[in-house]
DNA sequence: ATTAATTAAATAACTGGTTATGCAAAAATA
DNA sequence: TATTTTTGCATAACCAGTTATTTAATTAAT
């Protein structure tokens, strides 16, 4: 088909789902052929109850893939052909063990040389063609089943639009981004206490004229993100990682990543040799964000904010190779 | 999947209609993960209008290869979700010309990023598999529309069943089948002559005891083709071939070819150097058959047959390599 | 200029699958 | 032992496609 020249791997859909009626359509006519009145949905029910003898329906759709309705409607066609006869013995009455009657037993084995003919002439094909469509097949339920197609797009769209965020340093047009993107995120899950006010509110005095940074995540030039790095006056670190918030419309998109890098990188040009930070357990992601970045779980010190309950450390010397 | 391990390629059908739906599953989420409202079956329309502008129904159905009722259902989805409008300019009040709206448009162009981050993840697995499916289905798509896979299942039955026929030389126990196969035929296309009769009932007179000879193909043990070789009185001739017949429910064995081939063999072994035919053109497998045993067409000698319209000679002594 | 044939699209009915739901039997739990 | 939960299956309703049929508009033929 041209069309799919055009369109490109996206179609891949629409494009099996045209091979696999065409093969279908195919598989009634070759049951016709050989004069067995079989309808092609009805062969992996067929072939498992075959080769396995009886089965109940839920056994028999977790082995051939299908949803156990479709399993029940399948076998009561089949019975109605008289191939195959349904509640066999069982002391349990919820199941329905289903079997060949002996009418579905000689099918069984006339079908054996229509398949060896259908196997011969797959194969024919497949020695023509130089790309082996089976296994290609096989590799891909296998590719996918370790790693979904839309977990692949997921990250393939992670690192596009990680590409598109920018980190820069604070100006003072991103105050009011500093602090609602905090604002947002503490109020929905704390509430805003007396330090985050004093920090969100006067970045400059707080936190810049102190010696500390703040960089902020541009998103098609929207700010999306804010990080601060704060001068900390303590004898074992030299600043404190604090006010990370990413937008929630932004997350999926690294930013986390990208601003905790930017913050670490800043504080080991300006030549710190530890950087702290409190948090709370509740925040998932960030906690693991930060074990990313290197950071490691401490204890033991004082904190001005009430919603800390985990503090960590990120010893620059340590990790520098 | 393990079961397809097991059933073979027989089940290639069943196996294809899985991926299939795993994949078109997956597309939906993708929609929403780009927070989309679009579903995957809207893709193939979507796309040709958004390369080719105005289409109609038809066309657009022609083109993706899809049922002209599923494209017009399609569309008429669009619509409702404001992406598509119909009815667009044309003379002919028949034809229905469907194009994008301005919000269709929009969406076209948003969609490309998508696009080309399924792509990517599509290019991800093709890197990781050894076996390209996406060539592969392109390759199966044009074998198969160079020969179905019906017909190529057609060909290995062939020749499987004729790898069970077995050409026997005559006996009296196979007078009846004799007679009875070349009746059948003869009396449904034609009329018995006097010429017939006389072959048939007495073909120990009329044919062995002159130095002719039959052959008889058995399949499954039993007589299903006829063939005779009888001598000539003739300075030309050597032999006739006659009294070819091959039962209907044998068709499609390769019967008459495996009867033809050992009638000419036994000519060559008595020595003949020609072997003469008449038949009507109205039998076109047999002619052709014929042909490809090597027969030419003659004309210009009498004959008693009524229903004789066409005569053909193989010479023995060209065609020996 | 009628009439017949063809074409385009809508509609209806079917197909081979799905998910959602309900019900009875069995197993687990209080 | 009585009650709750789980299990196995049937049934209903839906979905994305199909083929067959109908209707209307156009073109070809008499």
């Amino acid at each position: 088909m041209d069309f799919f020249e055009k369109t490109g791997k996206v179609a891949l859909g629409s494009r099996l789902r045209l091979l696999t009626s065409k093969v279908t359509e195919d598989a009634a006519k070759i049951y016709e052929l050989y004069g067995v009145a079989f309808s092609p949905k009805w062969f992996p029910v067929f072939f498992v109850l075959s080769e396995e003898g009886g089965q109940t329906i839920t056994e028999i759709a977790e082995q051939i893939g299908h949803s156990q309705p479709s399993v029940t409607r399948i076998t009561k066609e089949m019975i109605k052909a008289g191939l195959v006869k349904d509640n066999l013995k069982s002391t349990d009455k919820r199941r329905n063990v289903v079997g060949l009657t002996a009418k579905g037993k000689l099918l069984a084995e006339r079908i054996k040389v229509q398949c060896a003919d259908i196997d011969l002439a797959i194969d024919s094909i497949m020695a023509e063609a130089t790309h082996n469509l089976w296994e290609a097949i096989a590799e891909w339920e296998l590719l996918l089943d370790q790693k979904s197609l839309l977990k692949r797009v997921q990250e393939q769209k992670k690192i596009r639009e990680s590409k598109e965020v920018r980190i820069v340093a604070y100006q003072p047009r991103y105050r009011e981004a500093f602090r609602s993107l905090n604002e947002e995120w503490i109020s929905s899950y704390f509430e805003m206490e007396e330090a985050d006010y004093k920090a969100l509110n006067h970045p400059r005095e707080y936190i810049l004229d102190k010696g500390g940074k703040i960089f902020v995540a541009l998103y098609r030039e929207e700010p999306v993100g804010v990080c601060a790095l704060i001068r900390m006056n303590d004898p074992d670190y030299d600043f404190e990682l604090a006010k990370m918030a990413v937008s929630p419309k932004a997350q999926g998109k690294n930013i986390g990543w990208l601003l905790g890098s930017r913050v670490v990188e800043a504080a080991k040009e300006m030549g710190a040799s530890k950087i702290y930070l409190e948090s709370n357990t509740r925040l998932k992601p960030a906690i693991s964000l930060y074990y990313k970045l290197g950071f490691q779980k401490i204890s033991g010190r004082p904190t001005p904010y009430k919603r800390a309950n985990i503090q960590m450390e990120l010893d620059l010397e340590s990790i520098t190779k």
